[in-house]
Parts: structure tokens; sequence; C-alpha cells
DNA sequence: TGACTTACTTACTAATAAGTAAGTATATTT
DNA sequence: AAATATACTTACTTATTAGTAAGTAAGTCA
């Protein structure tokens, strides 16, 4: 038995990365569910809450992802990593990050802030992986670790909003086009 | 003597670049300048009309300044292409594509067909800068020049979301990295 | 001079938005 | 059994939205 609440939170996150934060509403969800605006409100007192929440549930799923992949290769992490971006294409959803960061400035205080603390969790995360990959020996690309992790985020956040505009398949080809990358700067068997 | 029509195009180009398509109001433009909110309808009777007409207008635009690099050699094409982008750091805007395509979903049929075009003339110029470049071996990089075309615009239009997000100079340095990519790759004195 | 066009304003409408206050059924606790 | 908490519904309010209908002042044209 799923939670209410967490329904909510997945219907927004849903409508947030398929019609964007400004454009879905209380109804929007309510119908979906069968239950009645005001039964949002109970769970999320305002939208901004809920935005809050749907954030803070996304950051949680990646942390939990990272720490499953802790024991892999480091090259399998990031392709791990790339790979979770693959799932958004079938349901015409792009990132989260893409689309709360392009309504960044009519977002709310609260929104903005988590968005900020997911952003750094990210970018962190890649960055430790490239540096200590590095240290290891395991990579060894010309780029810097900071590059590296704004070439992946990057690529990635924009080909699936390109996606949809271009009628080609950009996101599978920019993930084979980073993987290339990453392997070609791979050590195998150290 | 600039027009109202052409002045409220400006303003909501740059509204649906700072704060996004959904977020904007007519009363927005019509309060910055001060005439009513039945002025615009008299000029743009829909919404979708005006988010329209932003995008031809920024086609038009995008025509024009490649019309004027004609001359210059390919490199310095491609880079005054980047440069471009360097401009809406600091309106706090990001570009066009950004914007309207992570709204693409909840976006009216006219503006979907109208972004395609534009995103097919853009990719469509740089893809024959490198193809040409390529044949007179002005250019000569590994990827493909579809691949490098889709580095570019991705970079461009993700930087510009991210950096809004965190805090660093994103876009600088995306700039500083895909010209330098693209120097390295290519043959001075032919 | 009179008809018509352009570029608006005034004064609305209908729909939808987020949010709230008060009530209710069901389960849980004391 | 009484009190309380949970998870809602019903019925609203207030604000804002895109859009419209009718009127007007200033210029253009025949």
């Amino acid at each position: 038995m799923i939670s209410t609440r967490k329904k909510i939170v997945v219907i927004a996150d849903q409508l947030i990365r398929s019609i964007g934060y400004n454009a879905f509403s209380y109804a929007d969800i309510a119908n979906k569910l069968n239950i009645k605006n005001a039964a949002i409100h109970y769970h999320f007192s305002t939208k901004a809450d809920l935005g809050k929440a749907v954030i803070e549930e996304t950051r949680e799923k990646f942390n939990q992802n990272t720490k499953t992949w802790e024991d892999l290769p480091l090259i399998e992490q990031v392709k791990a990593f790339i790979e979770m971006y693959r799932k958004n294409e079938k349901n015409d959803c792009i990132c989260f990050m893409g689309s709360l960061g392009s309504d960044y400035n009519s977002l709310p205080d609260e929104m903005r802030a988590e968005l900020q603390i997911a952003h750094d969790e990210i970018t962190t995360w890649l960055i430790t992986r490239f540096d200590e990959g590095k240290k290891t020996g395991e990579f060894n690309f010309d780029e810097s670790s900071v590059e590296m992790s704004n070439m992946i985020t990057s690529g990635l956040l924009a080909s699936l909003i390109l996606e949809r505009v271009a009628k080609a398949d950009n996101l599978e080809k920019m993930c084979e086009t980073l993987i290339k990358r990453i392997d070609k700067n791979y050590s195998y068997g150290k």
C-alpha cells in the first residue's frame, strides 16, 4: 500500500518533468488520483512545499542509487549515472534539473535552495569519482574533473530537452558519445 | 521611433527567457509599456501568436547575424555563434531554445512548429560550416559534424540554465572549453 | 468634408489558479 | 466508551488569467 502523499509526489514529479512547474495545477493531480483539490493541500499546504518535496525525493533517490553502485568500478558508476537519463526518454520527460533550472527565476525561494543542494550533490559526486579515478590511474583524460562533470550533466540535460524539439534520437547519441569519451580514457585492467 | 508591436515582442522575448512562457502574462508587458492589457491583444490576439512572433523574430535575427559573418573564416563564424550566448549572461536570461524547449509539452502547436524550424536552421547552419571546413581542411576533428554541432548547442544551452542554479560561471568555462576544442582541430594558415 | 483605418482605452467575462474553513467518516488511543 | 488523530470532502474565497466587445481620439485618404 503506497501512501497518497507518496503518490502525489510521484505525479507532481512527472508533471514537472513533462509540462513544467508553472504549467501544472493541483487539479491535474487531484483528477489523476480521484481525490479533491483540497486533499492535496492537506498533504502539501502550498505548491512550493510540494515542489520542494519533489526535489527532496529526487535527491534521496539519487543518493540511494549511488550507494548501491558504491562497490562497482568507477567507470561503471559513471556509466550507471548516464544510464539513469535513458529512462526519461520513454515517458517524454526531461530531467528535473532541466525543467526546474529553466524555471529558476520564477521558482519560490525554498525550491531554489533545494535545487542548489541537489546540483551540488550531483556535481560533487561526479567530480569525486573523476578525481579518485585519476589518482588510481583508472581515468586519464585531458579535461579537468570539473570540465568532465560539466560535459556530462550539460550534455544529458540538453539532449533530453532537444530530443523533444528535434525528432532525432538526440539522447541516445549523446550517451554513446559520452561513454565513448570516458571509455577511451579508461585504463582497463588497471 | 520603434513601434509598440516591436517593443511587445522584445519584452515578451526577455520575459520568456527570464521567467518562462507559462510564467509571464499580458499584464507584465502592459505594465512595462504603460499601456493596457487589451492593447497587446490588438497586436497579438492570442498568447500563442505572441509566442510565435518571438520565435520568428529570433530566427530572423539569427539569419541576419549569420549573413554578416558570411565572409569570415569558418572558425571565426563558429566563434561568433558561441559569442552570441555570452550576451545572455548579464541579463540573467537563458537561450530561447532552453526556455521554450523545456516547456515544449505545454506549448501551443504553432509555437512547437516554429521552434522546430528554428532548431533545424541552427543545426543545419552549424553542420554546414563543419562539413565545409572538413572538406577544405580547415577543420579536422574526430567527431562527426553532427556530434560537434550537438556538443556546442547542448553545452551552451545547458550552461546558461545551470549558471542560475550553481553560482559558478558555468557559461564562461563552457565557451572556453568549446573554443579550445575547435581551435585544437583547426589548421591555421590552411 | 466625410469615410475609413490605426492604435489604442474602458469595462467587461469566463475560466482557472492557489488556498482556506468547516465538516465528516474511519481508525487509533486512553 | 470517550477523546483524538488521520485523511479526507464540501463549499467557499480571492486573485489572476487570457480574451472580448464597444467606444474613442488622431491621423489618412478619396
